[in-house]
DNA sequence: ATACCATGAACAG
DNA sequence: TGTTCCTGGTATC
């Protein structure tokens, strides 16, 4: 038996401990990224390939043309804003990855690179390290006004420090959409997904369908303190783990499996006070919430 | 072999 | 508003 040739804390899909009736399979649960990830993804990759020549290539071929402009290149930064990451090589391009619903890197630390794990878009490999890059919705080498554009089109991001959560106030004040709706909006705040939305949602006690304009001021100060929370614990933890140690009902030093880990997403009963959990579709994504505790 | 699903987002009209 | 694109694990035939 080989032993797993990338690393464990890199962002990968891995086999969830969900807590199942016995003799029933555990279900595989694909891990899409938020925020969270792509910032922890920045600050890993930084410290493996950022700063020393690198060869670029596109096992895959979709990126092989752009892979050629920074083979051989050092990236000078990583920078994530929202669910975007962008390289800056010593060429003066930047790169721009978007992960989207499916995109995947993989870490594999060893001194020659292994044989390609499905379709590799973009592989980058340090000395030491391979870097492997599989389904990203985006993924290309562009001049630098490519990167301004996507950064002027985006809300703040609150896992940065000295983000200025105004913009995103007075969008949600002046808008009919719904908050729900908002909250997936990149321009109006960037990192969020879906999960955050839901959890974001439950803690600030607003029912998704709540118009922007109907959300009052403490209302959406507590909501960016929230998300800003959530956001930079997901970092830390490595995953999304929204609840209280208390109401997941888990013993300290157990860790807390997925299904105890939000309120309402993906729930069939409110881990609060045990209601239905209500679904909707907006901004064309499912939408969970608790009608006790977030009413109309 | 095929269908379905997932924490995303751009684009056409 | 609807359509399309990206991947891969799981379910179903």
């Amino acid at each position: 038996m080989s032993s797993p040739d990338f690393a464990p804390w890199s962002h990968l899909s891995s086999r969830s401990d969900l807590k199942c009736a016995p003799g029933v399979t555990k279900r595989y649960l694909p891990v899409v990224p938020e925020g969270h990830t792509i910032a922890k993804i920045a600050r890993d990759h930084s410290k493996l390939i950022v700063g020393m020549p690198v060869a670029v290539s596109s096992p895959q071929g979709r990126f092989a043309a752009d892979a050629e402009r920074v083979d051989g290149a050092t990236i000078e930064r990583i920078e994530a804003h929202g669910k975007h990451l962008f390289h800056c090589w010593s060429t003066g391009e930047i790169g721009h990855v978007h992960l989207g619903l499916f995109g995947k890197y993989r870490v594999h630390k060893t001194d020659d690179p292994p044989e390609p794990q499905g379709a590799v878009r973009m592989r980058i490999v340090a000395p030491d390290v391979t870097v492997d890059l599989n389904g990203p919705t985006a993924c290309t080498v562009d001049d630098p006004s490519v990167r301004k554009r996507i950064l002027a089109r985006l809300g703040p991001d609150p896992i940065k420090p000295r983000q200025n959560p105004q913009r995103m106030y007075d969008k949600i004040a002046k808008s009919s959409r719904s908050i729900g709706d908002l909250l997936m909006d990149q321009s109006v705040v960037a990192g969020v997904g879906n999960v955050y939305r839901a959890e974001a949602l439950f803690v600030c006690e607003i029912h998704p369908l709540r118009p922007g304009k109907e959300c009052d001021a403490a209302e959406l100060e507590a909501l960016w303190a929230t998300i800003t929370g959530m956001l930079r614990q997901g970092v830390k933890d490595g995953r999304i783990l929204t609840v209280s140690r208390e109401e997941s009902g888990v013993p300290r030093g157990k860790r807390i499996p997925r299904s105890e880990a939000t309120y309402a997403y993906k729930r069939n009963s409110c881990l609060r006070c045990g209601s239905e959990i209500q679904r909707l579709d907006i901004a064309n994504r499912t939408s969970y919430h608790c009608p006790i505790c977030q009413p109309r």
